[in-house]
RNA sequence: GGGCGCUUAGCUCAGUUGGUAGAGCAACCCGUUUACACCGGGUAGGUCGCAGGUUCGAGUCCUGCAGCGCCCACCA
């Protein structure tokens, strides 16, 4: 038997992966379409998009190799596999961004460019990244359906947008509304409650009167905020304080004078600090909700820079959040009114993005009604739409656990507020004229003015399994692929994305948007720290693919990673990896070397066929850890190390030796797309059922 | 404050429905007789966090405890 040169050498990845990602791509199996076998059932899955922002990192490489994994697999087994690919325009992320950089190079701000001038430089960046993290996609050998690419600013997703918030305003589950809302002052927007993060920070808690003669202690650990009291409320069973309710007091406070009404409330805790709440209705949400039902006014002090307002008198009008608490501190430490001081620690909310503090201010935005019963779907709300979607087995998730999260964040779901005060993005279809407001896509004509805000990233993320699929058009695609097989992503944007695509999916279409969720965990570095920039632990997975091969990267960050739990990553895993892909390297030599001579021996093929209906059904079940650890043990320890040594120096193993090279090569091929491509094109006389060919498109060897 | 997870060989982790403890990397010894030194052969290393319970039998199920981590939450 001529063994091709290429054997000759240890198998040189670099050389061999460009080349065969462009045969895959030119052969068009990658589109469902165009596959041999045509009467498969149908799967589906999106691919989560990534941010337009940057690169890829190897969270997004783990992401891919566990997909790859699964649509190889489901190809092989005959079926219309689609796996779509896409980018997220990711609002809040990619704007601050380029505003960043505009201010760096050009010194440059969003005011002097103006909403236009922002927009083109956005784009410019936009297409730029794009390209970068088109390439990395296929470098990691994903076979993705690029006939079907889509991008979240695109216009068939922008129409779909358009449309989503159209259909959820005339259902009623899109309104606006003056409320407290989570304002980032640095970010200079709104956000929902998910992008919020809490820290804990030392801080003061300060016990004060607001007057010498006034009757109860109040505690705040935000005194600038006590020039926008409007009430104390107690608890009405509270003996110490029953008395006073209902009595209003007129208080000199720190250069303005403060209107204080004393109001009885079931959700003060007498047993906390002195028992009773100084009311601060523009700048707590807990707070306004007292005032809600106490009807007490409003008095806002602080404004979207994180400044005072006027309204906080003329001494502290103008001043920084910071200042304001320092002269109110000392201005109450000056009359005596200061009782005590504590250092204690507490969560603040802070934003996700920014890392700025949260300054909760009342505004007027556009919220998403989580708790409104729906006509159209038989009464429910999106709250329970989302729920029974899971709790009826329509959707699962694996791991399991994250099944119990899921729903404890649905009962602890408010209002989503949707609207964002940045120039990136889905504008928001409102139109205003005076009084008048019309919620359509496009202008109703002259004198309208359009909402200058845009949606929430996640609004449109949350439409992704149908709006990549033709919706709001009928299309074919939607039809045959939705809801999709699978959808696979990183458990922490399971209420980000998961859940809102749940929301969508339900309400908008009427069932639910994937069967499956399968979670993978973050990948950390070596100790066990996430990956960042300041850290310096960054692993490239492009460094990884040059260095060890793409197989051998993609190896490394699924075997032993089971779902949900996070991935610690070192290069020697992945080196260990490249060795395997050389050993496999081998096997072929060796077995190429020899002749396809006498029978298949029973023994060999049913231990054979055995591994393979068992990594058939690890696979069917999502154990991808385990279906790679089992090829791996197999090929190294038993058919190299054993069988292949065996039959040294007998010819009548020929046979049984092509016999396995050709079930591992196909098993192995959706965990080592590139080597086991490149083996299968010098197998010869292995059988092929499509004209080029191709392993990729191969029979799966059980079924 | 509520919930969830983890704790198995020096390190990183498997262990799918309970049936005599595993892998990779690292360490040590030996080996270059033709698939592979990106290799082969071998050695050493664990009371499976602690304490109870169920069972003929528990790393695997139950209870309690400890340490670590994560998520959620409007305690001023």
């Amino acid at each position: 038997m001529a063994l091709p040169d290429k054997f000759l050498k240890p198998y040189d990845p670099s050389a061999v992966e460009g080349p065969i990602y462009k045969k895959w791509e030119d052969s068009g199996y990658f589109n469902p379409d165009n596959l041999p076998k045509q009467d498969g059932e149908p799967f589906s899955i999106v691919l989560p998009p990534p941010n337009v922002t940057g690169t890829l990192h190897m969270g997004h490489a783990a992401m891919l190799a566990v997909e790859d994994i699964i649509v190889r697999f489901e190809r092989m087994q005959g079926k219309k596999v689609l796996w779509i690919p896409g980018t997220d325009s990711a609002a809040i992320a990619t704007q601050s961004k380029v505003e960043k950089e505009m201010e760096k190079k050009e010194g440059l701000s969003r005011k002097d460019v103006g909403r236009e001038g922002l927009l083109e430089r956005i784009d410019v960046f936009v297409k730029e990244s794009e390209s970068i993290i088109l390439n990395q996609l296929k470098r990691m050998g994903s076979s993705l359906d690029w006939s079907r690419y889509a991008y979240t600013m695109d216009p068939p997703r922008y129409k779909a947008v358009m449309e989503a918030f159209v259909r959820m305003y005339n259902a009623g589950l899109i309104y606006r509304g003056n409320r407290i809302v989570n304002w980032d002052p640095k970010g200079q927007t709104t956000i929902s409650d998910d992008e919020t993060v809490y820290e804990e920070r030392d801080t003061t808690l300060y016990t004060f009167k607001y007057a010498p003669d006034f009757p109860i202690a109040v505690a705040t650990t935000r005194p600038e905020t006590k020039l926008g009291d409007t009430a104390v409320a107690v608890h009405p069973q509270d003996a110490r304080y029953m008395g006073y309710i209902g009595q209003t007091f007129e208080v000199p406070f720190a250069g303005t004078t403060l209107t204080i009404a004393i109001v009885a409330d079931e959700s003060v805790d007498p047993t906390f600090g002195t028992g009773a709440l100084g009311v601060t209705p523009a700048h707590s949400q807990q707070d306004w909700d007292i005032a809600q039902k106490n009807n007490l006014p409003l008095v806002q002090v602080i404004n979207e820079y994180a400044r005072m307002t006027d309204a906080a008198g003329p001494a502290m009008a103008g001043k920084k959040v910071l200042e304001a608490r320092e002269a109110v501190v000392e201005w109450l430490r000056e009359q005596g009114l200061l009782i005590k001081e504590e250092k204690i620690k507490q969560n603040v909310s802070t934003a996700e993005r920014t890392g700025a503090v949260i300054e909760p201010l009342p505004k007027l935005q556009w919220w998403v009604d989580v708790n409104k019963p729906i006509k159209e779907r038989g009464g429910k709300s999106l709250k329970d739409l989302m729920r029974e979607a899971v709790q009826s087995g329509a959707t699962t998730i694996t791991p399991e656990r994250f099944e119990k999260i899921y729903f404890h964040w649905i009962e602890n779901l408010r209002d989503w507020c949707i609207s964002r005060q940045i120039w990136f993005g889905h504008r928001i279809p409102v139109w205003y004229r005076g009084e008048e407001l019309k919620v359509q896509a496009n202008s109703p004509g002259a004198g309208w003015e359009q909402d200058p805000d845009t949606l929430d990233t996640w609004f449109s993320s949350g439409l992704w399994t149908f709006s990549t699929l033709g919706w709001p058009e009928q299309t074919a695609d939607l039809k045959i692929y939705h809801p999709t097989e699978l959808l696979e992503t990183g458990y922490d944007i399971l209420f980000f994305w998961v859940a809102r695509m749940i929301l969508m999916s339900q309400f908008l279409l009427g069932r639910v948007p994937f069967k499956n969720v399968y979670l993978h965990g973050l990948v950390r570095d070596h100790k066990g720290r996430k990956m960042s920039k300041s850290v310096g632990n960054i692993i490239d997975p492009l460094d990884m693919i040059d260095r060890y091969g793409a197989d051998a990267t993609r190896l490394s960050l699924i075997m032993g990673a089971a779902p949900g739990n996070d991935i610690k990553l070192d290069e020697n895993r992945v080196r260990g990896y490249k060795n395997f892909s050389n050993k496999v390297w081998n096997i072929a030599r060796y077995v190429l070397s020899q002749e396809r001579a006498g029978g298949i021996k029973q023994d060999l093929k049913d231990e054979f066929d055995a591994l393979a209906r068992d990594v058939t059904a690890d696979l069917r079940a999502y154990r991808i850890y385990l279906a790679g650890e089992k090829l791996y043990h197999y090929l190294w320890d038993r058919f190299a190390a054993q069988i292949i040594e065996e039959s040294k120096g007998k010819p009548e193993y020929g046979g049984t030796l092509y016999y396995i090279l050709e079930g591992a090569l196909k098993l192995l091929h959706p965990f080592m797309p590139f080597i086991t491509e490149e083996i299968w094109s010098s197998v010869p006389g292995a059988s092929s059922n499509n004209k080029l060919g191709l392993i990729m498109v191969e029979e799966w060897p059980v079924r």
